[in-house]
DNA sequence: ATCCTATGTATTCACCTGTTTACTTGCAAG
DNA sequence: CTTGCAAGTAAACAGGTGAATACATAGGAT
């Protein structure tokens, strides 16, 4: 994949870029990708729509990044939005996560990715993308970060939660959660994590 | 929609079936879509897959169903999962829910319906009629169940953890949530959906 | 000034989509 | 038997898809 993509610098290298910029183009695609995929899901978005979108042309979609599934990926693989609520000190994690899931209510998601994820969860084609992405963006740092056994299935647990928001979002809006005390839907959603996350089990009532 | 669905006693009973029968076909494409749909979601499932799977033709797809989301919204309509979880004593509520939840992660879902919700979210055609199941099936059931304030925005947060186990297994597999001790798991859950329903908050630690 | 290569363009390909049309056939009533 | 209608079939339609093609051209190197 993308055969074309890494050999910009063969010659010396220019200083003043061209109006024909490999570069700038690539990036538009990319960008105009990320929107469209986050707005629409992967299929639903054409390579025709991506290049209008990025003023550019279809046959360049294909020229820079293989297919419309690399260029997927790459998008995908362009950014880690949840890296800092994970790292850091393991017993605020409930907490942080809670906040996180509480500012993507309020404030929409920070980014087009994690709706790129729900949006196009139907498609076989870019499944191994990704379960790859889920896996070493969240899963992965987040099972580093417990000690005991079965780390990995609480953080599966854990990310249970993150994903649900994004069809629950889409399917019945923002409103109820909008509407709802931000303060009192951290704390229910911190006492959720903790449950999924927490070495001991917490005794129900 | 189904404009000639409902013409079928028009003249006396008949006994005998006969050999080509309108209701035995449609019954056929309406069960071969719920499994299609539930398998691979509707974008990935075209009318002819539905024809040959049910053994019948394209062209009674459209004029049994009208269309294809026609047929995608009787097929959601056909059943109702969740109906025997959430109703029963609503102090078993979350234990009831997480004891559903384990049982599909166990046995896999009794029903390919939910899966069709998960793999299904990012076409905006069939998007209404996504919304529309999941309130009626789960979410104003769910809230009926509840009291105090802000009924509505605890049973969105319980919704939540329903709607991502799909997307969790279909990226992350069932092995790591299998491997676990089911009780704790069960344990687990209930006290996330408690914290997620309960009229008061509980306490973080 | 002339080449030459990388960038961009327009077009074509082969295929699939949901839907509609014209047609054939089974079957029961007159 | 014949007639008529409902059930089923095959083909076509109009449009969209990702990908690949052949071509045009900008702009630095020679």
């Amino acid at each position: 994949m993308l055969t074309q993509a890494d050999q910009e610098q063969t010659g010396p290298i220019r200083a003043k870029r061209p109006k024909r910029d490999r570069e700038a183009t690539r990036r538009r695609l990319l960008e105009a990708a990320r929107d469209l995929f986050g707005e629409h899901g992967y299929d639903h978005v054409s390579v025709r729509m991506i290049a209008a979108a990025a003023g550019s042309n279809v046959a360049l979609v294909n020229r820079y990044f293989g297919s419309k599934a690399s260029l997927f990926g790459e998008v995908l693989a362009g950014e880690s939005v949840l890296e800092k609520v994970v790292q850091g000190d393991p017993a605020g994690l409930p907490r942080r996560l809670a906040e996180h899931v509480v500012r993507q209510v309020h404030r929409g998601p920070s980014s087009p990715v994690p709706r790129m994820l729900d949006r196009s969860i139907g498609n076989p084609e870019i499944l191994p993308i990704l379960q790859q992405h889920l896996e070493t963006m969240l899963v992965a740092p987040l099972t580093e970060q417990l000690t005991g056994p079965g780390a990995r299935a609480r953080a599966t647990l854990a990310a249970t939660i993150i994903m649900g928001g994004g069809p629950v979002r889409r399917l019945l809006g923002l409103d109820d959660l909008r509407t709802a005390d931000p303060a009192e839907l951290t704390e229910r959603l911190t006492v959720m994590f903790d449950a999924a996350l927490s070495p001991g089990v917490r005794e129900s009532k």
